[in-house]
DNA sequence: ACCGCACCCTGAGCGC
DNA sequence: TGCGCTCAGGGTGCGG
């Protein structure tokens, strides 16, 4: 599940692939849920240009295009952006995984989750997007057209202040969790930062937003910057499906304290970290260090 | 205004 | 071996 860190990896990887380089076509799987703007419209308004950006709104993707279209991209949950000629097992499915040699890495063939392939002029390496679940998303912005999902998000994750959220929260009864994954109060955020971002300030998921103290504000706005650095350093979270663009994982998911963990002991106070459920979401926390 | 929930999608993992 | 079931989850939109 892609959230700033692993989104912003990949801008920071895929953006010398992707700007200044021509399209000569684009590829498009058939119309479907993934595609905000139809793809043969898609392809007509890519082909014969060339990004001149790119740039990270939230957990979304905005490439400016010469001519002042903009490309908004958003992996959703299974989203891989990833550069043509990248291998990693994670863009099998797990019945060929396990037929394959421990140390193989067969290389990627465009499958039917590749819902975008670049192909430029220069004859260079492709890029690929490609998305299981088709939660992503693409839509292409004509020149000068403004975006209500942009306008909509708040502050970014790693600007974002206490005092911020601590004004968001006022008198809101929903948890605090639920606060911090609304993409209107926190851009960025989703189930892991929020999570281990709750961890490190102390504060139990399912605490009413309201109630929690401008303090603790304070330390949840840090901890989500740091954890999101600190990610964004160590190539982001390779939990599910998450690949660099150039087919490698990150490491974060090594570092994290809560997400995922649900039963083994915390590593701070040695007590079980404990899952519940939020809204149709899982939270994750440690009883021991979390209020 | 706010909040909870259904929905979109597909693969993994389970029980039978 | 294979079927059918449940679960996961970001973002949107709806009904209460």
């Amino acid at each position: 599940m892609p959230e700033l860190p692993e989104v912003e990896v990949t801008r920071r990887r895929i953006a010398p692939l992707l700007v200044g380089r021509r399209v000569a076509r684009l590829h498009t799987t058939r119309n479907s849920y993934f595609f905000l703007t139809p793809p043969g419209r898609l392809a007509r308004a890519v082909e014969g240009r060339a990004a001149c950006g790119l740039e990270r709104r939230g957990k979304y993707l905005v490439a400016p295009l010469e001519g002042g279209a903009r490309l908004l991209l958003h992996l959703g949950m299974t989203g891989q952006l990833f550069a043509g000629g990248a291998t990693s097992i994670r863009l099998l499915r797990a019945s060929a995984r396990a037929a394959l040699p421990p140390e193989a890495q067969p290389a990627f063939r465009p499958d039917s989750h590749t819902h975008l392939r670049f192909c430029f002029e220069d004859g260079g390496p492709e890029v690929l997007f490609r998305d299981v679940r088709k939660f992503g998303k693409v839509q292409l912005l004509a020149p000068g057209e403004s975006c209500a999902r942009l306008a909509r998000l708040g502050g970014d994750a790693l600007e974002i202040t206490g005092e911020q959220i601590f004004r968001a929260a006022r008198g809101r009864r929903i948890a605090i969790k639920s606060l911090l994954m609304d993409q209107s109060v926190v851009a960025g955020s989703g189930n892991i930062y929020a999570d281990e971002a709750l961890f490190w300030a102390g504060v139990r998921p399912r605490r009413q937003a309201g109630r929690v103290t401008r303090a603790e504000c304070r330390r949840i706005a840090a901890a989500l910057r740091r954890v999101m650095l600190r990610s964004i350093e160590t190539g982001g979270s390779s939990i599910s499906d998450f690949i660099a663009p150039d087919g490698s994982d990150g490491a974060y998911q090594d570092e994290r304290r809560v997400y995922a963990r649900t039963g083994a002991g915390c590593r701070r106070c040695r007590r079980r970290i404990r899952r519940v459920l939020l809204g149709q979401r899982s939270a994750h926390y440690c009883p021991g260090c979390q209020r």
